[in-house]
DNA sequence: TTAATCTTTCCAGTAACTGGAAGGTCAAGG
DNA sequence: CCTTGACCTTCCAGTTACTGGAAAGATTAA
């Protein structure tokens, strides 16, 4: 599959995807034309880059995940180590997250342009510390 | 409170709470000698970036965000539709954090570093479209 | 008063893209 | 076969969002 596809299969613009190349994030095949030529398995990794880096995950930290299900030879207690951190990294952003939805909510429901420094908002949105 | 302080409490570095004033994400007042001086005011809006970077909303995201709240003179309706359309936005994020974390607990509890190229998890991984 | 620890500005470097030029490839229509 | 347009290639420059370091002033503690 060319790159114009894998990018609408996977959501990112033909730029990043070679860019991800670039940094050694896949490695497509190439056909003999010299066109890229990208795998479903591919197009997967592209789509899980597209939605961690989306959700506040840095490449570094991507190329560590892409890793978890790569590294084949990566003892099993290292794999359930970096995952576990990783899930409570999640568990902390699906929290965070409900903490935004909820201000916004709020704001929406109670502050309708006319909300003063002191509104209670401004307390919610910092999360309290 | 100075500078030191407020990345403290924020949980932003220095450089970073500089740049946001530099882009004009927020004016804190000017002490005497020279030195920032930031509000509890100013903190909620730091720490409120800091969150809201980490789970990858981009700056100028970040400033529509802060602006809900800010701008006293924008209309209601305008208000309502924009804390909506991020209300959506956050909504993908966590389900996309929950397929997240479903996927690593499934690499945690069946994948034992033995795991073939026909892995299940690959179809999860990539959110199947 | 001196040393350590702030703080300031400024300027350069990095991370992660993003846009554009210059050119090769391919599929469709005349 | 030839052209046109949509693809693809590489390369290089620009942008966003920081990040590090230098040089110098301010504050605190001994």
């Amino acid at each position: 599959m060319n790159i114009g596809n894998a990018s609408e299969r996977s959501g990112l613009p033909t730029k990043t995807i070679r860019y991800y190349e670039d940094i050694g994030l896949l490695k497509p095949d190439r056909a003999d034309n010299g066109y890229r030529d990208y795998s479903m398995s591919d197009v997967h990794k592209l789509r899980f880059l597209q939605r961690s880096r989306g959700l506040g995950f840095s490449v570094e930290e991507c190329r560590q995940l892409l890793a978890l299900y790569e590294d084949k030879d990566r003892a099993s207690a290292d794999v359930k180590l970096m995952a576990q951190s990783k899930l409570r990294e999640i568990d902390r952003k699906i929290i965070e997250l409900r903490e935004l939805q909820h201000t916004l909510n709020h704001l929406v429901a109670h502050c309708h342009g006319d909300q003063r420094p002191d509104c209670p908002i401004l307390e919610n949105m910092s999360g309290k510390g």
